[in-house]
DNA sequence: GTGATATTGATAATCATTATCAATTGATAT
DNA sequence: ATATCAATTGATAATGATTATCAATATCAC
């Protein structure tokens, strides 16, 4: 999917969505998914706030508290633990129901990797224990391999 | 390995590592991972604290949080976090290297699991990403399979 | 344009966790 | 057994991320 047709997506997906839950569609709401679908890492709140503040700098801290909430709950937003003690944020709507990372413990780089098998083992192994998966959070952290040449 | 040798691992390996690392082996300690060997749940640090107390009612909260800190840094103990707004806190010694758990959304019941396909495959996704493994966070979470009977 | 109600901004409050510092304790040398 | 020294502790203030409160504002159906 390409980034335009992504960036329609989720804010078509946020106006659907809001719309069947009897939400409203505010200018907040359209500026934080604007920003996030813009956005190539992920962001915590603070950092969310200060973009969103260059395109309306009225927008306050609370306000992006409440609205990446919202988002959460609505799967537009999918919230992230990368253990740097603050929830980090990405869009969720028009890419794979489900990407995972790998966090460089030196630098803080984020790769973001999609593992089929991965998924499979994960739907197989619920099952073996008796339960239908919802949800998980899977973060690697590691080391960068010194290479052949190095 | 039985329950008392279990007990008697992590104790000789908090004495064993203290000695190491220059590090004290303090009566408040003694009392944590004690109290954390003889748990079957993930406490968190209040309430850690509160078993913690029914031993020693001097022993603060922030000693707990030190001791915790220490005993991570050793690999005595290992820091989860299920996605309730607070770490939990499990004794790694005398187990395997890993393990996993899988979190009932609906009663928070947490069932531990060891998959060694889901180890391996961690380990090659890292190679292949270019990492040395160092370490991982995964938690399931799911509702619980209506068995065929129901 | 109006009424109903969701949402907002500003900031106080909450909560989990950590920092501070004087007092205490553990380990070691003698 | 005692002295010494530095790690550790208890109590609590402080911190930072997040949430609650409430009057004011904005969205949306009609």
């Amino acid at each position: 999917m390409d980034l335009v047709k992504r960036e329609q997506s989720a804010l078509e997906g946020l106006e659907a969505l809001c719309h069947a839950k009897g939400l409203r569609i505010t200018g907040q709401r359209r500026v934080i998914v604007q920003i996030l679908m813009d956005a190539d890492d992920h962001p915590d709140a603070d950092e969310l706030h200060s973009m969103v503040r260059k395109v309306d700098r009225s927008i306050s801290i609370a306000t992006v508290y409440r609205t990446l909430q919202v988002l959460e709950q609505m799967n537009i937003v999918a919230k992230r633990d990368f253990g740097d003690g603050r929830a980090r944020y990405e869009i969720s709507v028009g890419q794979r129901d489900h990407h995972h990372h790998m966090i460089d413990i030196e630098s803080g780089e984020v790769i973001e990797f999609y593992n089929q098998e991965l998924e499979d083992l994960k739907m197989r192994i619920a099952d073996e224990l008796g339960f239908d998966l919802v949800d998980h959070h899977l973060e690697l952290f590691g080391t960068r391999l010194a290479s052949a040449g190095d």
